[in-house]
DNA sequence: GTTCTTCATATAGTTTTTCTATATCGTCGT
DNA sequence: ACGACGATATAGAAAAACTATATGAAGAAC
């Protein structure tokens, strides 16, 4: 590209648009300066071309033989630049970009997000479903809905909902369980990499893990909560991951206690940037659905 | 194209060979500035077009998944005005565009371009045939060449032979004109554009135009010529456009007395632009090859 | 033919942008 | 821990671009 060393950018768009437009006039309306200001650009071009694109004429600017090859080329790339340009903000405006646990994503998000599309059609969802916490500033993600304590530096945080836990099984598999001691006898399946302990909800009832029988274990929640529902043992699971399972009876909850993980799910957005409309009402739609839910389950 | 507006081109420019080259140091190298600059452009940038189109890494510039699609649009773009650019200064090195009449055109420059052609193969040449004076200041002409008296402003005018003019005839005719006075019992064809007057010739013999024969007329030279050719008649021919009719014997000079026309002919350049090689190289075979056919017409 | 309008351009001064140079901060590899 | 590499902030300097005005040239209209 050092061919473009050589010549000003602004002076090759001066050529193009006075090609197109034919007087300094019309040219310097579409650039937003003085024809001055064009005519200039235009010599000066020229100069560093090395080439005479234009005849001056006493009704404007007539390109050379020479100039119209010129001309057309410049044209087809400064559409494409203009094209690029009018893409990229324009999906800025309409496209929500959203980072979210893959979990989350799956079994609570994206189910739901086909409301939102029916809500606002003119936004589109790009879901960037990762465990990593992005920062909104440094990437093009708008927002993120991460699960934590919610000390993350640098970012705005809002408080979602608490994370509770509860045991869920397959329908079967709850009518061994009449008390929470019971769970002793029936097989768990676990989440390897989960920090999740049973002894968050065991401890209230004063049990601990150590009586849990061994069973399966998986890599990932969702794996867990499939190995549940196909009765392969009872799974410690929570809200957001269980709520559609649990709504079409393919798992139940075979005890009512809920208790705090100690994480909660925080919305993330940009500290600094200021906040765009699709955020907003993103940001409405999602606590309506959280409130849904959470009214559903605690019935 | 109203979308550039937004968008500052050096900054589009800075963004392409950022996404291109991966860290700012060679960008920097690229544009040739330093990298704190390209990185304001950048930043610049991303800040009018409301998108984040690179992740800073400590490795460098990694496009985020939306900047992308905006990067390869970009290098499309760019990647066409630089072609534009290359082809348009490649062009004016190598093109040498040639203003002259189309007498001389044809009847003299055309039939020995070939052998410029051979001597500079590297040198296109485009020739631009019209009969107007061509400011070579505001086309794309390099060179004209033109007969006048050298009264044209604003150009370089180099003088390069003098017009001189003299009857031609068919052979066969020829044999009745043993003296000047003999032309009044042939036909003469007249190029009615013409301002060459035969008195010019006839004068220095004491004769005048009156005592001419009428006979036919044509709106142009090299139809006059052709005429003279087939036998039609006798014309006042000058030396580049009878040349080569000699030459080859078509027409034959049945006196050899040739009076100044009171024109000459000039190369005519810019007097502001300084001389690029392409013409210096032709002004030299001009001079040659118009040397060789004063040399072989006095024989 | 004269006047008017429509063009482009020259010039000078101002405003704006861009660039450099330096310092700082973060991350990686040794 | 230390050095290398990479991005960014900042302030001052340099360069570019812009405005406003005047000028000249060529058709068009009366």
């Amino acid at each position: 590209m050092k061919n473009l060393n050589r010549v000003h950018l602004n002076g090759l768009r001066a050529l193009e648009a006075a090609g197109r437009l034919g007087t300094l006039q019309r040219t310097a309306d579409e650039l937003g300066v003085s024809p001055g200001a064009v005519s200039q650009q235009i010599i000066k071009a020229e100069r560093q071309l090395g080439a005479t694109i234009f005849e001056r004429t006493p009704r404007g600017l007539a390109p050379t033989r020479s100039g119209s090859a010129l001309l057309a080329r410049l044209s087809a790339g400064f559409r494409e630049l203009d094209k690029a340009v009018e893409l990229a903000s324009g999906q800025t405006e309409a496209t929500l970009t959203i980072s979210v646990a893959p979990v989350f994503a799956s079994k609570w998000l994206v189910p739901r997000l086909a409301r939102f599309r029916k809500l606002h059609p003119d936004i589109r969802v790009r879901i960037d479903a990762s465990t990593e916490l992005i920062d909104p500033d440094r990437s093009d993600v708008d927002l993120g809905i991460r699960v934590g304590t919610g000390n993350w530096p640098r970012v705005k945080k809002e408080f979602l909902l608490p994370q509770e836990v509860f045991p869920v099984c397959a329908p079967e598999l709850a009518l061994l369980l009449k008390e929470p001691a019971d769970l002793a006898n029936v097989p768990i399946v676990r989440d390897a990499n989960s920090n999740l302990s049973w002894d968050l909800w065991l401890k209230p009832f004063g049990l601990s893990e150590t009586m849990l029988a061994a069973g399966d274990s998986f890599t990932d929640a969702a794996l867990c909560l499939d190995a549940a529902i196909t009765g392969q043992g009872v799974m410690l699971a929570w809200q957001t991951l269980a709520f559609d399972a649990l709504a079409s009876g393919l798992v139940v909850a075979p005890f009512r206690e809920r208790f705090h993980s100690g994480f909660g799910y925080f919305l993330i957005t940009s500290a600094t940037q200021s906040e765009p409309r699709k955020i907003s009402k993103f940001r409405d739609w999602l606590k309506a659905e959280i409130a849904a839910s959470e009214e559903r389950l605690a019935r």
